[in-house]
DNA sequence: ATCATTTTTAACCATTTGGTTAAATTTTTC
DNA sequence: GAAAAATTTAACCAAATGGTTAAAAATGAT
């Protein structure tokens, strides 16, 4: 058997499923359209995964499974809060920046399909608990004001993620469709959110 | 004619349209659910919009029509920064858990067909500047930290609107599927957004 | 060279779905 | 009550789409 050439191909229908369902959704996606941008045909699309519901699934918990660890292991590590979260920050609009459509696409197939989602969480190492405990220490240590935890770090994750996921609306409205102007303005958030975010929180 | 059975009927479609494409979006939308759900059958749902994607449009249009001009209300009253903010996330808020399904639908759409949307914002009177305007205000007069007022606008919906977009996830992972902790939180964020923002642009 | 595996081709099937049609029935209007 | 409009019924159509199949061709391992 052929593992070299098997694995190239599985994982070529892995990137191609990921890029067309990530941007059209399950509803929207096209097998015959992933076959394409796979640069192979239907049949033998179906040969590797025999459904699209298959197909999908194993999509949506790669992804998932890709962007939980980054975002603990930044957590863990030993950083003052200010550059802990100038680093997520940094990484993470980074990563949205480079996938534009991620935001929509999770938040739309987690509503389609929510009890999927929690069985993928459930195996998947995301531990919330440890980030609200983090928070809890710096509050203890009068580092940062008295807040719920989980406040905050939805706080963070809608600073972060909501403008990437508006962006053809905000493109529209505010830069008269510059994307170079949008662009740089998502760039600039790195450092403005940052901001927004500490001058909030931070006790001095 | 019968003007009072046909826009009882029109509204009817409408909706349950409203209801159903929210929830589905576009491609996931059923004539026949919508029919169902307006407790019509589908040719009479063909004889009022005769195509899908016009009946979707006219929600599109409707759905929007709907947000913005009581957003630009709040935005032109006379009230002190702080009764303004507050009296916006006491509604809009309010509005978001009502219809937890508005933000993904309109995130999923206006990627799909961000022309469209281009569209109705050129006609709706939404008129960003004049935030702009009223931010850069407080800003000379002192009151509020100098920013870019567009990053000020994102990141008071960003805190508003994520987290009811990401309802399911959060329910799951943070509230144990606890669906009254999980509104109780909603309902605490009127005050604790807004205490958020204010602690982080508020020049004291 | 041979055998197994992978890939292509291309036709095909069943189902779903948006949309139509035409006749019958009900409701409104006058 | 007659004409007009609204609504239902039910059958139907065409296109799209997920999925299958079987045979041929290409590729790789030994």
């Amino acid at each position: 058997m052929n593992e070299i050439k098997k694995d190239n191909t599985e994982e070529k229908i892995l990137n191609a499923a990921q890029t067309v369902f990530i941007e059209k959704g399950m509803d929207g996606a096209r097998m015959q359209e992933i076959a394409d941008e796979a640069g192979i045909n239907k049949a033998l699309l179906h040969y590797y995964f025999r459904t699209k519901e298959k197909l999908f699934n194993a999509i949506f918990k790669k992804v998932f499974s890709q962007i939980f660890p980054n975002l603990m292991a930044m957590v863990q590590s030993e950083l003052p809060l200010e550059e802990k979260l100038g680093a997520f920050l940094e990484t993470y609009i980074d990563l949205l920046q480079r996938n534009p459509f991620l935001p929509t696409f999770i938040l739309k197939e987690m509503n389609r399909n929510p009890e999927f989602l929690a069985s993928i969480i459930k195996n998947g190492g995301a531990k919330p608990e440890e980030i609200f405990r983090m928070f809890e220490k710096e509050m203890e240590a009068g580092k940062i004001r008295k807040m719920d935890p989980c406040d905050l770090l939805i706080n963070i994750l809608g600073l972060s993620i909501f403008p990437i996921a508006a962006k053809p609306l905000m493109t529209i409205m505010f830069f008269d469709n510059d994307k170079n102007a949008y662009n740089k303005f998502i760039e600039n958030r790195k450092t403005t959110v940052k901001e927004f975010i500490l001058n909030s929180i931070l006790i001095k």
